[in-house]
DNA sequence: CGGATCGAC
DNA sequence: CTATGTCGATCCG
């Protein structure tokens, strides 16, 4: 990669600006030559945090060069005669299958964008331009191409390598329009055909084929556009049109030397009548595509390419043969095919790219030809589908038929902007990207179970970070919830930095099928009708949503919240203590305390092994003094910070790298009260736990199979009554468990686990708390976020408000969530388990002395 | 499933 | 100053 740094020509072919795709300059009179270019080019480049991930990349990909290499250093004489038998037989297979029945045709219009502009702006028509901007070019004329201007190149060092260049924004509803235009021609001919962008469409014009040979003359009659062009323009493509036979002219519109290409690749018409003013084509394929060429000139004023071949693949790459404005066909024979693929790079075959090309490169592969001949060496170093692949294509075959895209499977939207570095903006931009995403969903009735969060710092490298949720999302709120949740993770774990990105999108995935609609749309309504039953007058989901991730409306809730968590500590059996508004019945309450037994006979001792909740290594004792012990050497490697309070406003993080835990006064006393040489944990506990631990445990196991990390720390469930399961999960390194279902922050770098309550019904349905629907649950991560986006909707506020709310309120501990963090929540930040949830929960760390572990109290939530 | 990468337009 | 936006596929852990 050294030579990379040099401007030195040599050396620049073969690394970034290689694949930068600029190393194919067709010298024109007053363009630039290659050496020219590049060297501009690297002055505009060399040092920039783009050009550093760009080598960054480039070294990555020559890794796997050199992993390849030794794979290949490896392989026996042996074994490559094995594969080319087999090889061999798949390839006598697909010779077998080979269709070539087919008229397959590409339509690519030329450099479109730049082609529309120039056509209704005749000042740019003899000028270089490219539409795009400033940081990003979508396309250039030819002009501008000589000068190297390029697609995807950004706008600034197009103005290095041609400072007259124009450059036009984009117009997306002009190009669109158009491409409307043009379609309704294609379709004539293929009412399937299909579309791959604004400005490409593959046909199969078999069946038009057919219909056409008993078609007679004025069927095939097509007329010279005389209306809607300039009088200059209508004479040029009538002159043009005539001088080249009865063809069109190539477009004055994108050339300035109009090359004789028509003559090449348009037949004499001999034989065919031409009435003034029009033109009839024949019968046979070239014939077709040079019709549908023609009118789509005549009609747009602009030129299209095109391919004719057996499959895709073939006429894709036929349609580059003679652009622009020209076209070439393949015809249905294998010596044909594989005369055209003969000395054909693979870098023009769709699929293979500048990473690819570099791959094949190395093992001495350039053309289509030398990809067959390696083809036993490839099956042996690459996976079954990329050698199936280069198989087909060295053969030349590919699809014969157009499926029509099946259903979308993602919908995202990201953006690109000057460097956001505050939490704050970070939050807001992701919000407002889940606004632009869920309208967006919403045109087209969509909703997915998966969101991911897409970031790009400022140094271009990329991470995106991933939840699937058990139920789908739609909404603005939904969706922010959980992106907020992964972005705060992302903000979290960068600590005590700032991220610093340059983009930031958001996709959602996952789509439902039909069968799954239904089922949610059940769900929904019962949700929609719970809410209504309530009543809000005036008050919109939205409204609740906005109102409830503001601070003030969180401190009432949580300031009830609070209030009962003080009750509660005053004495030590919660059931008899929480206030009655927030149990509905006796039993629940029972199983609390049935819950709190075995919870802190967890963190104690259990028979002759149990396993500590900070450091997570078993203790075989059944002293129970030992264990406590064991447990104060753990907390007190435990850091203490100074208390500190984080500002209740949701979106502000400046305080880390600060541990954000924050405690309200009235906890620091609870706080202090509970140590940890207060464990709970008693003989008689311990008995029902022994027995806890049943097959009911293989049943959950299930439901959480893909809980993370359960290798390492396999799940340790108890049935504690009925179908309530205990969980112990793993927590996040930083934070601890102690007894009492205390949380602690801990420097400790391992992780530990805590203990969380789970229902579960017969069939392994986990019941979320807030919305009371049945969740399917494959994921226990995907479970709690279910129920954070339930809880964002403000609703438990609300419900609880009334006392109406079918759920039971514990105060177990202060999490609105059901389960612990998981390591893929990659939290140092205590708070975050909490805050991420959206309503957050007063915590506090208290003051630096002593044993002051934080109290971390969870509000459990079910049926 | 989640994350990274590739490739196309 | 200033290097896109969207989507599908694939591979790997």
């Amino acid at each position: 990669m050294d030579n990379m740094k040099e401007v030195d020509n040599s050396s620049c072919s073969d690394g970034v600006l290689l694949r930068m795709g600029l190393n194919d300059n067709k010298a024109g009179m007053q363009g630039l030559d290659k050496e020219k270019i590049n060297k501009i080019i690297m002055k505009a480049t060399k040092g920039s945090r783009f050009y550093e991930n760009e080598l960054k990349k480039d070294q990555q990909v020559n890794q796997r060069i050199e992993k390849m290499m030794r794979l290949k250093e490896k392989i026996t004489a042996q074994q490559l005669l094995k594969a080319q038998l087999q090889v061999d037989n798949l390839v006598t297979e697909l010779e077998q299958r080979r269709n070539l029945s087919n008229t397959i045709v590409h339509i690519d219009m030329d450099a479109f964008y730049a082609a529309v502009e120039m056509r209704d702006n005749p000042e740019l028509k003899e000028k270089p331009i490219a539409v795009g901007s400033m940081s990003m070019l979508s396309t250039s004329n030819y002009h501008a191409r000589r000068f190297g201007v390029r697609a995807a190149m950004p706008g600034f060092i197009a103005k290095k390598l041609c400072p007259h260049i124009t450059i036009v924004p984009l117009n997306f509803e002009k190009y669109s329009k158009v491409s409307k235009e043009v379609r309704e021609i294609l379709t004539e001919y293929d009412p399937n055909f299909m579309p791959m962008g604004l400005d490409e469409a593959y046909l199969n014009i078999s069946e038009h084929l057919e219909e056409r040979v008993n078609w007679p003359e004025d069927k095939r009659r097509f007329f010279f556009n005389t209306e809607s062009t300039t009088e200059k323009d209508k004479d040029d493509v009538n002159m043009s049109a005539k001088l080249n036979g009865g063809g069109f002219s190539s477009s004055p519109v994108l050339f300035e030397d109009n090359t004789p290409l028509m003559d090449d690749h348009y037949e004499q018409r001999d034989g065919k009548q031409s009435v003034e003013n029009s033109v009839v084509f024949g019968t046979s394929a070239e014939e077709v595509v040079k019709e549908i060429r023609f009118r789509i000139e005549q009609k747009t004023q602009l030129t299209a390419s095109a391919g004719i071949a057996p499959n895709t693949m073939l006429a894709k790459m036929c349609s580059d043969c003679n652009k622009p404005n020209g076209q070439c066909r393949i015809v249905p024979e294998r010596q044909a095919v594989l005369d055209f693929l003969k000395d054909l790079p693979i870098r023009k075959v769709p699929g293979i790219g500048k990473v690819t090309e570099k791959m094949l490169k190395a093992l001495g592969i350039v053309t289509c030809s030398e990809l067959y001949q390696q083809r036993a060496l490839l099956s042996l170093l690459f996976s079954e589908a990329s050698w199936r692949n280069f198989l087909e294509i060295s053969l030349g075959l590919g699809s014969t038929h157009l499926e029509k895209d099946g259903e979308r499977k993602s919908m995202s939207t990201e953006r690109t902007f000057s460097e956001i570095n505050t939490a704050e903006d970070q939050y807001r931009l992701c919000q407002e990207l889940c606004r632009d995403l869920a309208e967006e969903l919403q045109k087209e009735g969509l909703k997915g179970k998966t969101v991911t969060l897409k970031l790009k710092n400022v140094n271009f490298e990329v991470k995106t970070r991933a939840s699937t949720m058990l139920s789908s999302v739609s909404t603005k709120e939904e969706i922010f919830a959980v992106a907020k949740e992964l972005l705060a993770t992302e903000i979290d774990s960068s600590a005590p930095h700032p991220l610093r990105i340059r983009l930031m999108g958001v996709r959602v995935s996952g789509f439902l099928s039909e069968d799954e609609k239904k089922y949610q749309q059940k769900s929904i309504m019962s949700f929609l009708k719970s809410e209504k039953e309530i009543g809000h007058p005036g008050k919109s989901k939205q409204e609740f949503f906005t109102k409830n991730t503001e601070a003030s409306s969180r401190g009432s809730f949580f300031d009830k919240k609070r209030a009962a968590r003080q009750q509660n500590s005053e004495s030590l059996a919660p059931n008899q203590t929480v206030g009655k508004q927030l149990f509905h019945d006796r039993k629940s309450a029972n199983l609390v305390e049935e819950t709190e037994k075995v919870a802190a006979l967890q963190s104690s001792a259990v028979c002759k092994t149990f396993t500590c909740p900070v450091c997570f290594e078993d203790q075989s004792s059944n002293n129970l003094e030992e264990f406590n012990r064991h447990i104060d050497e753990c907390l007190n490697r435990a850091s203490v910070n100074n208390t500190m309070e984080i500002s209740e406003n949701e979106y502000s993080r400046e305080n880390k790298p600060n541990i954000t835990l924050q405690f309200k006064n009235e906890n620091i006393d609870e706080c202090q009260k509970a140590k940890p040489d207060q464990l709970p944990g008693t003989e008689q506990s311990a008995s029902t736990s022994n027995n806890s631990t049943s097959s009911s445990t293989e049943k959950f196991t299930q439901i959480i199979s893909d809980e993370p990390h359960r290798e390492r720390h396999p799940s340790k469930l108890s049935d504690i009554a009925g179908n309530m399961y205990l969980k112990q999960c793993l927590f996040p390194k930083g934070i601890s468990q102690g007894n009492e279902n205390r949380f602690e922050k801990t420097e400790h770098t391992e992780e530990a686990t805590s203990f969380h309550l789970f229902e579960a019904k017969e069939d392994g349905v986990l019941v979320c708390p807030v919305c009371n629907s049945e969740q399917k649950s494959t994921s226990l991560l995907s479970f709690n976020r279910h129920v954070d986006i339930c809880l964002n909707k403000g609703i438990i506020q609300e419900l609880t408000e009334k006392k109406d709310f079918p759920t039971k309120t514990y105060n177990l501990e202060n999490s609105s969530r059901v389960g612990g963090l998981s390591r893929g929540q990659q939290c140092t930040n205590p708070s975050q388990g909490t805050k991420r949830s959206g309503l957050t929960t007063s915590q506090s760390v208290s003051k630096k002395a002593k044993s002051s572990n934080s109290k971390h109290t969870i509000e459990m939530f079910f049926k």
